[in-house]
DNA sequence: TAGCGAGCCTAACAACCGTTAGCAAATTTG
DNA sequence: CAAATTTGCTAACGGTTGTTAGGCTCGCTA
């Protein structure tokens, strides 16, 4: 591996667990075990490592979801791939799905205003799916964005506790989150929620 | 408002937009419109901030599911109303929200761990919610700590859109996330569901 | 074997960090 | 009105920050 991906994957590590900004070079050269200013042998600064690892993260996760939504087939389906999909990546590199989710904002312009706009893309992505689904009437939803929102929310937290040698396999992980999120908590044979709590506009 | 309030909501503002450690002393004073070491007649160091904002949350959403679980009923009601009060929390100041979610890791010993007992306390109050309703044949889910999980990180999105001034009330994204997280976006062709929001009566 | 590039070093820079000391003005309280 | 408290100032501290300049030492190749 050359020397620029160690020092990538090291700063992402460091990036996950104790944030961008409370990262210094220092920190990070004694991790690598070099001295600080050696570190700019290889980087242009700070900050690049950042960029390369958000837009990275941000191209595997449109290469996943291209791939899962090629394979077409209900909206249910094609909502189903794309959980999986987004779990795949998330799972395969925690450390920079959190770097991904959590330190881009302390990227400069133009890079910020690039990335929201990515991330924007993304989400309509998975906003179409489930209007697709509304539409057609597999899906019984308030409010498409709303709904989208809620999913990816409910995804994004994997990296927090998943680890390769876990009991779960990412398909599992996956095939459960799609579960509760299509079919919700309740059991099937009684699906009322009570009433008192309920209006109709 | 007492100066140390208004100090502390200022510097939550920007812990918000900017993160703790990007966030200079010398910023917040500038928001405040007075020099850096003015601020230390009234804090004793900037940490202080970040312990109070952290653990005045903690205290509103154990304050709020006391109140909610107060209130008994089935667990799928228990689980609607603990799922209200912490939207009611979260909404009610989203500033805070954010920091208590996103900056807690910048706390240090002993505040770090108690943060993080006191985190996983709550969580444990959700689960069990849960595992009532499986034990009970309300809910049908895989995993209780899992589904727990997907339910708070699924709410724990809302400070990053909420404007008081928007369309819909605390009470309705409430409703609505219930509905979503507890009925899933799949169509019930057994059930008369209702078509749009919750309210609280 | 000469040359070249990769990799790392030391030294240092200017800027910025959180924080303290000591003092002055303003405001509140007795 | 006097005393006490609140609020803010300037100046400065020791330390840390990201980064640059310039040079040394290897292993590889022509």
């Amino acid at each position: 591996m050359s020397r620029k991906k160690q020092i990538e994957q090291t700063a992402t590590a460091l990036f996950k667990s104790k944030g961008f900004s409370a990262t210094s070079m220092r920190d990070l050269a004694n991790a690598l075990g070099i001295e600080a200013a050696s570190i700019y042998s290889h980087i242009k600064s700070k900050e690049e490592i950042l960029q390369r690892v958000c837009f990275r993260m941000a191209d595997e996760f449109f290469e996943a979801i291209d791939a899962a939504e090629a394979t077409g087939g209900t909206a249910t389906e094609r909502l189903q791939h794309a959980i999986a999909a987004h779990v795949q990546v998330l799972t395969n590199n925690t450390e920079a799905s959190a770097v991904f989710l959590h330190e881009w904002r302390h990227l400069s312009e133009p890079f910020h205003s690039q990335f929201l706009s990515l991330r924007d893309t993304y989400e309509a992505r998975f906003r179409r799916i489930i209007r697709t689904g509304i539409e057609n009437g597999e899906f019984t939803v308030p409010d498409e964005k709303f709904a989208a929102l809620t999913i990816l929310s409910g995804l994004n937290w994997i990296h927090t506790w998943y680890k390769p040698e876990g009991k779960m396999t990412p398909a599992e992980i996956a095939g459960n989150l799609s579960l509760m999120l299509l079919m919700g908590l309740k059991t099937k044979t009684d699906t009322t929620l009570p009433k008192s709590h309920l209006t109709t506009p």
